[in-house]
DNA sequence: CCGTATCCCTTACGATACTG
DNA sequence: CAGTATCGTAAGGGATACGG
């Protein structure tokens, strides 16, 4: 057997694998760094609606629900007319976040590198 | 305006985002894990397939060309009977695949919240 | 051993229009 | 303001068989 990563590094459904298909939804971590830059950690649908450049309304909307069945964030309604409703991030979302800022971050940081790259790509592409 | 968060933390090709949809591609970060739990960083393709449960070849081949094409790995063909042909990462692929690495140890740490809310969800949605 | 080519299905995603 | 319903498309992904 060789040293480190074995077959057992990535059985189907284990926690790490669970947690990379969070990232894999389109919305997700924006949503969340959306939230995060929040005072209080918590926004309102339209804010989020118009902070997301290309989101759909139906993808947020179905993007939260999944999120909250995940508990990464809570939901709060309050009854007015017309009806406020609070998006939250949970104790688990808060961990996560951490993740999303960093890999933010590392974007940041490298975006030379990945501009170059995709430069690269381009040209080879169109000869 | 609101503190943090504003409408251009997330335009539409910007770096960050570019770094997530990295994430987005089911086998890549699990494919930049095994690399890296490697001794010199580089497989071969067959040793891949067998350290990834349930990935296909197609799959295997097809993303192991968009991390080239992404300049996260290297490929090197040694022209030999029968072929020998060993994937390496990057400069860059080194650097992100420190990022995958907080990810996977986020999920162990985190195992058992996750597999709670798992729980739960299974119950409430089987009444 | 490594890679390609089909076929096919499911899902993710988006546009739009409508309700309390 | 928040949410639902429908429709349509495109992409992701898997099974299988074949070729250097």
């Amino acid at each position: 057997m060789q040293p480190g990563s074995d077959e057992q590094d990535w059985r189907e459904d284990c926690a790490p694998r669970r947690t990379m298909e969070i990232f894999a939804t389109k919305w997700t971590s924006m949503i969340l760094h959306t939230l995060h830059a929040q005072h209080g950690g918590a926004a309102r649908n339209g804010m989020l609606l118009r902070s997301l450049p290309g989101i759909s309304k139906k993808m947020l909307v179905q993007t939260l629900r999944e999120m909250e069945e995940s508990g990464l964030i809570d939901r709060h309604v309050e009854s007015t007319v017309p009806p406020a409703v609070e998006y939250s991030l949970t104790p688990l979302g808060i961990r996560f976040v951490a993740l999303v800022e960093l890999v933010y971050a590392w974007g940041r940081d490298n975006a030379d590198a990945l501009d170059q790259l995709q430069a690269r790509a381009t040209s080879r592409r169109n000869g």
